[in-house]
DNA sequence: CACTTTAGTTCACGACTCGGACTATGTATC
DNA sequence: GATACATAGTCCGAGTCGTGAACTAAAGTG
């Protein structure tokens, strides 16, 4: 009917504190019973019965004890590596990808296959995906590792476990997450690779200060297409039929020639690798970086006028969305040396903002977005412990 | 240090779920207990309890038995009208106004006094709106309806009670929040003029549908300068700094001519009311409408145009944020006959979209920010009751 | 070695919701 | 019109879970 929340009960309650205890060890990496309670608001009882629980559920380990100034020393509680793992695959234009995480976000196995999947079939990409995902499969329970699901980011739009569109790709609707799910024997989540990216660069990236961590920012990822990902609060925002966040179809030249979507004067159109490359007269996007190294101007002048545009296209996302930040990806990244000055220049042109906030650049490339896949299916352990442990009779909570 | 969500407590859990029934019975309008506790998944008990404690304390109240098909009768619940209302108070650049809203959001007091703001002093102008806002609260006494608070839409950006920017008034940073509730003697809260504007579209604007309330959407509000409010989920977007929404400074017109915000070729620069106006060569808004009435060609491409330039920022929000429909308000509304058309077609010009969202013309024209600042208090005891009746000893919740 | 300080556990208590039994009050059936 | 049935709402015992104070544990300090 309409939008419902659930009431709350006495198992929503517990769950929802169990969340809050596993978060809190998540967040500083390593803390006493004391200070989670001090920290969460819940009294030392309640910390200590929840924690019963989690260390029995496998989540948390007592990992020895820390040296306080005075008093009783405390006992320091860790993430179990070993509690749960999450896979996170990724099939992009030119690479499939596989990346297991452990507890901790820590990436425990990482292969990426090269190879141009455009020209191939779907069933013969997918198959491929499946092999790469077997394999991964196999070393996390060679290092013991239980996996709680898995990720696949995909260069399109995807609704519920469906590809619906993936333009570089010229793929019909196909049903990735059901195949993928019933050869691995794990529940499979689908999400677009941009938005991903942004939660890999949230998570993995450093750009985190532990003060301020970075919860709002729109993250800019220019592979073979250019896509956004934006974060609010933390969370990927995907708007009401989940096509937000599609950076490079914002309009930067208003009137300007036809886009492959349909539109006119795309920021794609004006700002992607084929008009890059065709300008600066190269071929790949490697041969533009040593073209860039090397000082020659039609390069260097092809990759400015790209970051002129790009500028364009994130003043209107600044005035628009007001990030905490702006995070150059993927092949932005690349050309980050030559390209982030135009690009600040222009926003500053087309905004009137005194002090813009940061354009930083990514520290993962092409890497955020399997880590981001694989990530999600930690955080959500970690999000939300009690569903995790009802989903795995095997984990069993409570005492005696 | 950093966010942490609070503890799920026994108090919060009841909190919850008063809110959960309160919220059932302001959805419906009017519903029995036992199609509350299916509705919302509380059992049939714990329903009757918390609706015991709403009614004792005001917000419910029992409107006669409704008849169902078989069984016993139900008794039918609603809101009660006097048992929480709302203060809604506007300074505009050439307006004051006030709305007291009750709890089912009905407007029981309306008052609008024009007067050009600019030229005066901002101590002249906080004297005259607390003299509206105690006008406003006397008729509320007067009418039995206990105000629960106030809240206050100002052209411009507020942060924690301040005004901080105030671009079309000239104003310095100002403490209005305190000011005007010292003076009521109410709880004042501060919000920009047009995201109020949106809340108050969405919810008295007539566009939901009882199915699918309009919930993802942005509003855009031309009054002197060109406003948005960004609807996500139910709630305004503000964005890290609260500066979100601008969708009079999003770029059109890449290198297009300064705007008063020191960026370029901004929306609010080549489609707000000065612009068309100059354009169209008429002094007011009233003389361009009959211009536009009587077919003059100036007038008419004057705002054909802006509408054009309307659609390129539109565009640029759709591919961005996806949003389930766009709302045209404030001056744009009373333009929409001539103008949307061309906005149409700029967004489908300068989108690939086969089927774009709706651009929906709003019922409230320039009431919808007045409305929404009182239906923002409202809201808010509906939302979280407790905290309500917490704040004011003089209702009391619990039995004997 | 007593005193202090901090960490963590135990347990009686209270605040909830749940769920079934029970009462109230209407319509359908014969 | 008496009986069966269906639905609304109340009552009360049971179960769950956090609280808070008392208690035990384990260090450092004078």
């Amino acid at each position: 009917m309409t939008v419902r929340s659930e009431p709350a009960q006495h198992a929503g309650m517990r769950a929802s504190n169990l969340a809050l205890v596993l978060g809190e060890i998540a967040r500083t990496g390593s803390v006493s019973r004391a200070r989670v309670a001090a920290h969460t608001g819940l009294t030392k009882s309640s910390v200590s019965a929840l924690v019963t629980d989690l260390i029995s559920a496998g989540l948390v380990a007592e990992s020895g004890p820390a040296s306080t100034e005075r008093g009783r020393p405390a006992t320091a509680l860790a993430l179990a590596p070993a509690g749960a793992a999450g896979l996170g695959l990724e099939i992009n234009v030119d690479y499939l990808a596989a990346v297991v995480t452990d507890l901790a976000g820590a990436p425990r196995y990482h292969h990426v296959v090269r190879r141009d999947n455009r020209d191939r079939g779907v069933d013969e990409v997918v198959a491929d995906l499946i092999d790469v995902a077997r394999t991964a499969a196999g070393s996390a329970a060679a290092q013991g590792l239980p996996l709680a699901g898995a990720c696949v980011a995909v260069p399109g739009l995807a609704v519920d476990g469906t590809v619906v569109r993936a333009p570089n790709l010229e793929w019909p609707r196909v049903d990735l997450a059901d195949s993928v799910g019933d050869a691995i024997g794990l529940e499979v989540v689908l999400e677009n690779e941009a938005n991903l990216a942004a939660l890999g660069e949230m998570w993995f990236g450093g750009h985190q200060d532990d003060s301020a961590p970075l919860r709002d920012f729109v993250h800019v990822s220019g592979e073979i297409g250019i896509g956004g990902g934006i974060v609010i609060d933390g969370e990927v925002f995907r708007g009401a039929h989940a096509g937000a966040g599609e950076l490079g179809h914002v309009v930067v030249a208003p009137g300007g020639p036809r886009c492959a979507c349909g539109g006119h004067g795309c920021l794609e159109r004006m700002a992607g690798q084929q008009e890059i490359l065709a300008r600066a007269q190269v071929a790949t996007m490697a041969d533009l970086t040593h073209a860039c190294e090397a000082g020659d101007q039609a390069a260097l002048d092809a990759v400015a006028d790209a970051g002129r545009h790009l500028g364009v296209a994130l003043a209107s996302v600044l005035t628009l969305l007001d990030p905490a930040a702006i995070v150059l990806g993927g092949a932005f990244a690349t050309l980050a040396p030559w390209l982030s000055a135009a690009t600040s220049a222009s926003i500053g042109h087309h905004t009137g903002a005194t002090e813009p906030p940061p354009l930083l650049v990514s520290g993962l490339g092409s890497d955020a977005a399997v880590r981001g896949a694989a990530g999600t299916v930690v955080r959500r352990v970690i999000a939300d412990p009690a569903a995790y442990l009802a989903q795995r009779p095997a984990g069993r909570v409570g005492p005696s």
